[in-house]
DNA sequence: ATCTGGGTTTGATTTGAATCAAGTTGCAAT
DNA sequence: ATTGCAACTTGATTCAAATCAAACCCAGAT
């Protein structure tokens, strides 16, 4: 085992897959609705299922003893969730807004027999996960308040932002919770981040949950460690 | 692509694969030794293979602009480094010790023909690397200084001590300056919070580089996030 | 129409770790 | 042996974010 730092179980992720899918051998894949607010599956859940997100977004988190909590991952259309480390899941999924998923069996994965490029697709994502979460390690250690609200609006903007006129708007369908326990922050400094980042003309807040971003380059560059 | 807050290129990484090998179809793993301070790969080279750690420690960094760094992991024996995300490698990999691994061919991992095994080994250890590394997260995010430090020490321990009478002996092969850019910290809290755990008799320092773990129970009690 | 309560914002203060600044130690080269 | 240097430790001060505390806003229930 690789140097981790904590002793705790290992918990469930989100991992990216090619949207492009087969129907193909192994399972046949079915679809699910989800509310909003309701759970996907729960840390200590058997693992049945993986999860192909349609529409919706999701909030992959876990629980610390002392109710500290870290949003690990939020789950946006053409991401896959679902993926245990051993049999069960290791975190809490939760829809925060009405959802739409595509059930695969979970021992699809396990069968090498059954679909060797679902096997390819799932190395694969797995390895780009891994990239993703070193790049958050290096937000998570390294980067100001600022510079993390800054690198998620920019993120989420590419995700999920609409163009208007110019602008980019985009919607915040998490709380403000949900995006202080995935950033390693406090309510309150996400939200005076947020009004700095309005201050400085960056962005406007249309509403508490809607994002305009007005100057892009600006908040690349105010994402970025700076000097 | 799930949520990501960092633009930049994916790093390779550390994955743990069982210890037990099988020379079977795919490739024929090679050995290869390797004095400390060098290179096994660097950011940016082409990724050929893929490292098995026989014996000797690996530090696996990615350095940001301005300077500012930051340690993937450490790579102990057991451990499987150099997973790339796409053609080459994101990460710098050092031998901080003199070193051995087992060298396998990078694209032995890409054809599903040849080794259906090997396949899913390395899913599996991506998987186990997945979690590892949201533990990490919830480290870097939430853990106090003498959170992280304490923890570090007991996964070294686990991992590397050795009993000595009713003691662990456990030697820091690697710099103040390259823990800190583990955890998340300066060299300098890292020297204060070593200082501190000593005068509060968990640990005894025989030398900088050889920590004697006196009260295990307790520095377990202080990796954990506080009450 | 008013109450209620969760989510959000803003303000005042505290605090843990960073930064700035000397020392100390020990090894390696002269 | 002496110098030089890099790694480590310790101390003083600063600073960014946490904490403590109070409003504010708005949707849904009464």
């Amino acid at each position: 085992m690789y140097v981790t730092l904590f002793n705790e179980f290992a918990p469930a992720t989100i991992v990216s897959v090619p949207s492009r899918r087969q129907n193909g051998a192994a399972g046949s894949p079915s679809r699910k609705s989800q509310g909003a607010g309701a759970h996907l599956f729960r840390e200590g859940d058997a693992a049945a299922s993986i999860y192909e997100i349609v529409s919706g977004v999701f909030r992959l988190t876990r629980v610390l003893g002392n109710g500290r909590r870290q949003v690990i991952a939020f789950g946006f259309p053409g991401d896959t969730i679902g993926f245990p480390k051993g049999a069960c899941h290791h975190t809490d999924c939760e829809a925060i807004t009405a959802a739409e998923v595509i059930v695969h069996r979970r021992n699809a994965l396990d069968t090498v027999d059954g679909d060797h490029e679902t096997h390819q697709r799932l190395l694969n994502a797995a390895l780009r996960e891994i990239s993703a979460m070193q790049d958050h390690f290096m937000m998570l250690a390294r980067k100001s308040a600022k510079e993390k609200m800054a690198s998620f609006l920019v993120t989420l903007a590419e995700r999920n932002g609409t163009p208007i006129g110019g602008y980019t708007s985009c919607s915040l369908p998490m709380s403000r919770a949900d995006i202080a326990d995935f950033l390693g922050l406090t309510v309150e400094t996400v939200s005076r981040t947020l009004t700095r980042l309005r201050k400085e003309n960056m962005i406007a807040l249309e509403t508490p949950q809607t994002v305009l971003i007005r100057d892009m380059r600006a908040l690349i560059s105010a994402s970025q460690v700076s000097e």
